[in-house]
DNA sequence: CTTGATTCCGAAAGCGCTTTCGGAATAGCG
DNA sequence: CGCTATTCCGAAAGCGCTTTCGGAATCAAG
């Protein structure tokens, strides 16, 4: 197969090769006649630019990195894979390539970040589960480098985020809990490094507060984010003397965990003692119970994502592009009135 | 911040540019000495090649790209964080980049492929779940662009693949089922267009056919790739006048349908009625009841279809990198002995 | 001291595209 | 018909790196 160059294509209609570029990229310069004519010629031999001359020449690198978060485990996953779907949706309007960059360790994400900024293969860069204090903020600010962070840190008033209020959410999943005669509502959180997991404690606290109830902080367990740290968590928390009468999970994960430390205990989630997951996944639907939680709108978020990335990139101002979505709560099967003390 | 460059590092070090290229990659013609002096500069000043300019001069593209399977539904998608993670992970030994492309519609995916391959922008792709006859392939081999497919075609023997035996896997869960007495045994495809539903079907059907007993076509329905398709699946299966006592899913996904249609029924699965799902996605340790499955090796999959990617770029002979693994039975809760006729 | 072989580096030609600049051809105007 | 505007295109200079080629300098051998 030739190959199909733009030199060839200037040679097959009789022009120079930079009017050849010029018809093709719609400079103004060029007379529709010849414009048509190039076209039609570069669509009959299927002519596709060479990706990466155009961007050695143009300086805009056509592409975007999602910087996968280090420590992913099977069950919070499904998240990764809608978020890329959404951003690749977004970039794809404009033809951009999506990378998927993951560093070995955390240590190595600023090196890995820095190599992407400097070795000039993106224009614009996402993260995910941002730190209260993230290096990765700090760095991709340093170099100048347009991104969005998926979450915000502590002091998110100078870039680009969108993130889901999770803390109203716990406010709003702890009133949800006391409608229903709670009081002793325990707490399973994620490692406060991620602040996320500040922020849903947070929320749950004052939650707690302000329906008049004391926090209990015996009844608060920080736990990795998986279904098995969940469970320990959870069994923790039902062997102690006065245990709960409902649990609030960090993440659906973890409440799923939380699920079969009930069930293990020879109680039924959702009568003796209540569960709330967060994130909405799901397979949340096919629990056991089925996991009442604080859906996010997880669908679109990558599409979000995508298209206000691409307009930082067009020069916009990253702190206009701040958003904040709310979770509402979905019932299923593992929340209930509180029915009274079982010890 | 002064951008570091090739030129840069000459001025720098008094040396010429190709000079100092050649003592970064390491070229025997440069003294020791100043090998040692270049690198030394290159690190101070935190050089990092730029990527776009090595790429067009050395034509290689050090970048794979991942094709999204076009109709992926939120709980298949584990498959493709983990085989995505591991591809990552290869690919990383030699820094080099991971695509993740998708089609909008399966048409396009030809389109796709003849953009990826013309624009240069990739050395190689992985693609998914292959139809039993995928024009994909034929345009990846016509092409000739290095590919490995996750899955493979019917006629498989020209390329390279990585798959995992489940026709093989089928006969066991039905070998399995046969000898906890079940003998009506249904079994939920899906859509065949698909090879590795195909096989699935044969592996079901053979199974039977080697213990002796009769297929019976109204047993076998097809469904798509969601929980949703699945359930519906079983409910019809389970309204017939002779319903099955078990019940064997061509995926995870669609079996924990099944399962919510046995609930619905009044029946308890894994006692009136065993199914038994494929895939061994961890959220099965979750459903009610927990979902017995033909696991298949998925962790180190994407490392692995990376490596043979990375072998048949260097050279290799795409036909020497056919890997076929195979499936083993996880028993959780979903399965037990047939208890006697229900109606 | 001369010659041929080595070692090490500079110079220059690309890779395939974009974009600026200037000039030829055409059109518009008095 | 001459002169200034326009329109349209060719030429050429990069973008930042790699790689070939040849030559200067160094070394060993005769």
């Amino acid at each position: 197969m030739q190959k199909v160059s733009l030199k060839f294509l200037a040679k097959e209609l009789g022009l120079a090769e930079g009017t050849v570029s010029r018809a093709l990229n719609g400079y103004s310069d060029i007379s529709e006649a010849t414009k048509d004519r190039v076209i039609a010629c570069a669509n009959k031999h299927n002519y596709k630019a060479n990706q990466t001359a155009r961007r050695l020449a143009t300086g805009v690198a056509e592409a975007v990195a999602y910087l996968m978060p280090a420590n992913t485990n099977a069950l919070s996953e499904p998240f990764v894979s809608q978020l890329l779907e959404g951003l690749g949706q977004s970039l794809a309007k404009r033809n951009w390539d999506l990378l998927v960059v993951q560093a070995s360790s955390s240590e190595d994400e600023a090196e890995t970040i820095a190599k992407l900024s400097r070795s000039g293969k993106v224009s614009g860069v996402v993260i995910s589960r941002p730190y209260k204090q993230d290096s990765r903020i700090e760095l991709l600010q340093k170099y100048k480098v347009p991104f969005i962070v998926h979450g915000r840190s502590v002091s998110h008033s100078g870039y680009a985020w969108y993130d889901v209020d999770s803390q109203t959410a716990f406010m709003d999943a702890v009133d949800h809990l006391i409608v229903l005669g709670h009081r002793r509502i325990g707490f399973i959180g994620a490692p406060t490094y991620y602040h996320f997991a500040q922020m849903r404690l947070d929320g749950y606290r004052s939650g707690l507060i302000s329906n008049g109830v004391d926090v209990d902080e015996s009844l608060i367990e920080v736990a990795e984010l998986s279904d098995d740290a969940g469970e320990r968590a959870a069994v923790n928390m039902l062997k102690s003397p006065l245990p709960p009468s409902a649990i609030l999970c960090a993440t659906d994960t973890q409440a799923i965990g939380a699920l079969s430390a009930i069930r293990a205990q020879g109680l039924e989630a959702g009568k003796d003692v209540s569960v709330i997951g967060y994130d909405g996944l799901a397979f949340g639907k096919h629990t056991n119970p089925p996991l009442t939680t604080m859906a996010q709108p997880l669908a679109h978020s990558g599409r979000q994502i995508g298209d206000m990335l691409l307009a930082i990139i067009d020069g916009g101002k990253p702190t206009d592009f701040q958003e904040l979505r709310s979770a509402e709560l979905v019932r299923r099967m593992s929340d209930g009135p509180f029915l009274g003390h079982k010890n």
